[in-house]
DNA sequence: AAAAATAGTTGACTATATCAACAAGATGAT
DNA sequence: ATCATCTTGTTGATATAGTCAACTATTTTT
C-alpha cells in the first residue's frame, strides 16, 4: 500500500525526467554552426564562471573523463580561447583562463542561449513566468538535497586559496564589502590561523560538494578555554538544505571535544536564517556596534554561548 | 529596465537547465552493464508505451535520426526483443511490438530506474515529496505551453486508427468504459463518419504535437442545420494549456462557416474543466439521464447552443 | 624515505550520431 | 488518371563523442 503510492510518484518523476530530456535536447541544438560541441560549450561556460580554474576541477563539476577534458582544453588553447599558467602553489596544476577571444566566444554563445530562453519566457505572461521560476527553485532545492554528495571534512592545503578567494567574492557580491582593509584583514586572518594551526585547539572544516569545496567553517583559539567561530559560509546554490546547521553542529562538537567552555562569533547585518541558526544552537546576542571600515557601514553583532 | 529584469529570470532558468543536465547524467549512468545505451533504452521504453508503434513515430517522439533508428531497431530484432509486421493500411510502414523477451528486458530496466528514483525520493519526507511533485508538474505544464509545437489540422487517413484506438484506451483508463457495446459503438461511429464524410457538412480536426497526433474533435451533420460535436479529447500530457479551448473554437467556427444554426454534444460525468469549457463557449445543459450500457453506470448529459 | 594519491597527457579504441542517396509506396492537385 | 511530391524505411560512408589504461611528474600521507 505504501509502496503502491510511491509508484505513482516515481512514475511522475520519471515522466518529468523524460520531458526535461526533450527540453534540453531542444535547447542544445542551437550550438550548431559555432564549431563547438555541447560538451565543449559547457566547459567554456565553466571556465568563464570559475575563478581559479583547473582541468581536474572541470572534470569534477562536469563529470567528464580526464583524457577527454585534456583534449578539449588543448583544442581551446590551439584556438586561442584560453591561456594556461602553471600554478605557483602546486606545480602539477595548470590554471586556465579565458583569453579575450575566448571571452568573446563565450559571450556570443551565452547571448544565443539567453535569446533562446527568452523566446520561451515570452510565451508566458508575468504570473506564469514567476510560477515557473518558483517551481524550478523548489525542484532544484529538493533534488539537490536528495542527490547531492556532500561531505564535511578537515581542510587540506589546497583549500586555502578557495576559502580566501571565495569568501572575498561572496562578501563583495552579497554585502558590498569592497575596502582593501577588509580584504587584507580576511586574508591575513586565514593565513595566520593556518600558520599557527594547532590541531588540539583549532579546526577548519570544508564542505565538499561533488568533489569540490563548497563551504567552510573554522574554530580558532581566542583565549584560554574560549573558542571563536569564524569563516562560516556555504555556497549559495547549496543554501536552504541544512548544511549550515551541520557545519555549526560539527564545529560545536569539536569545541566540546576540546573542552572549550565558551564560544563566540562576530557577524554583520545578520540575516534571519543565520540569526535563527545561532539562536537555535543556543547563542545569544550580547553586543553590537557600527563599523565603517569594510567599505559600507554595517552593524556588527557579537553572539555568545556557554559550552557546559 | 524591463530587459534587465528578464536577464535575471533567464539566468535562473539556465541555471536550472545546467542543474538538471547533471541530474539526468547521474540517472543515466545506471544503464551500464545492460548492454544497451541510453538512446536504445529510450527507444525500448517508447516501444513498450506506444500501442501502434512505427519507426517514424519513434523518430518524432525521440527526435532521432531515421537511419540511426533503423539500426537500433534492427539490433533489437536481431536480439529478439521485438517483432515487426508490415502494416495492413500502409505497406511502407512496419509495425513494431515487443516480444516476451523484449518485455522482460524492459521491465528489468524499468525496475532499475524506478529503484533509482525511489532512492532519491526516500531522502525526502512526505511533505517535501509532495512539494517536489507539485513543482515538477508546474514546470512541465508551463514549459509544455511555451515550447510545444502544436498544430491543429484536418484529419488524414492515417489518423483514423489513432482516433479510435486512443479514445478507447483513454475511456477505459479514465472512465472505466469496458463493455464491448461501447467499443463497437465508438468504432462504428468513427468509421461511419469517415465513410460518409462530406466536407461541406462534416469536419474532423487533429491536434498534432511535435509531429504526432495528440487530440481530436469532430463535427457531424445530425439533422438539417444542426451539428453534433463529437470525439473530443486531448492527450493527458497536453491538458491544462488551452488546447481544448482552441479545438472547441475551431469546431465552432467551422459550424458558423457552414451556416449551422444549432449545435449539441453528449458527454458523460463531465469534469469541471470540460463543463467550464462548454459553459464559457455558451453551451447550456438541457438534458441528462443514466446509462448502464458502457460497462459502468454513468450520467449522460446533453449540452446545446444556438449559433445565431 | 617509501607508499599512496593527484594533475595532467597520450595512444588506441569503441560507441554514438549524422548525412546523403536510394527504392518502394502513398498522397494531393489538377 | 497522372504526375509531382511526400513519406517510410534502408544503407554506406563518415564524423563526433566518449572511454580506458598506461605513463610522467609532483605532492601528500604515513
Amino acid at each position: 500500500m505504501e509502496h503502491e503510492r510511491n509508484i505513482d510518484k516515481i512514475t511522475e518523476i520519471r515522466g518529468f525526467n523524460r520531458f526535461y530530456t526533450n527540453i534540453l535536447g531542444l535547447l542544445e541544438k542551437d550550438l550548431f554552426g559555432s564549431g563547438y560541441s555541447l560538451s565543449e560549450a559547457r566547459v567554456l561556460f565553466e571556465i568563464s564562471k570559475t575563478e581559479y580554474c583547473t582541468a581536474a576541477q572541470l572534470c569534477n563539476i562536469l563529470k567528464m573523463d580526464r583524457g577527454y577534458m585534456s583534449r578539449i582544453i588543448h583544442k581551446f588553447e590551439k584556438n586561442n580561447l584560453i591561456c594556461r599558467k602553471e600554478s605557483e602553489e602546486d606545480s602539477r596544476v595548470i590554471k586556465i583562463q579565458l583569453t579575450e577571444k575566448g571571452d568573446k566566444l563565450f559571450h556570443e554563445l551565452n547571448e544565443r542561449s539567453n535569446q533562446q530562453v527568452e523566446d520561451i519566457l515570452m510565451k508566458l505572461n508575468e504570473e506564469e513566468q514567476l510560477n515557473l521560476l518558483k517551481s524550478m527553485e523548489v525542484v532544484k532545492r529538493y533534488l539537490t538535497k536528495a542527490t547531492a554528495n556532500i561531505v564535511i571534512r578537515p581542510y587540506k592545503k589546497a583549500d586555502v586559496s578557495y576559502v580566501i578567494d571565495r569568501q572575498l567574492s561572496l562578501y563583495e557580491t552579497e554585502r558590498h564589502f569592497t575596502s582593501e582593509v577588509w580584504k587584507t584583514y580576511l586574508r591575513q586572518g586565514v593565513l595566520e590561523l593556518l600558520k599557527k594551526f594547532n590541531p588540539q585547539k583549532d579546526c577548519m572544516l570544508i564542505v565538499e560538494y561533488n568533489g569540490n569545496p563548497a563551504g567552510c567553517v573554522a574554530i580558532t583559539h581566542a583565549e584560554e578555554s574560549v573558542a571563536q567561530f569564524r569563516y562560516f559560509f556555504v555556497e549559495p546554490e547549496l543554501r536552504g538544505i541544512g548544511i549550515g546547521r551541520r557545519l555549526l553542529e560539527e564545529a560545536l562538537s569539536f569545541c566540546k571535544e576540546k573542552k572549550y567552555s565558551h564560544i563566540f562569533l562576530w557577524t554583520v547585518s545578520a540575516q534571519e536564517t543565520a540569526r535563527n541558526l545561532y539562536r537555535k544552537a543556543g547563542f545569544e546576542l550580547t553586543e553590537s556596534h557600527e563599523n565603517d571600515e569594510w567599505g559600507v557601514p554595517v552593524l556588527e553583532e557579537k553572539w555568545e554561548k556557554d559550552l557546559l
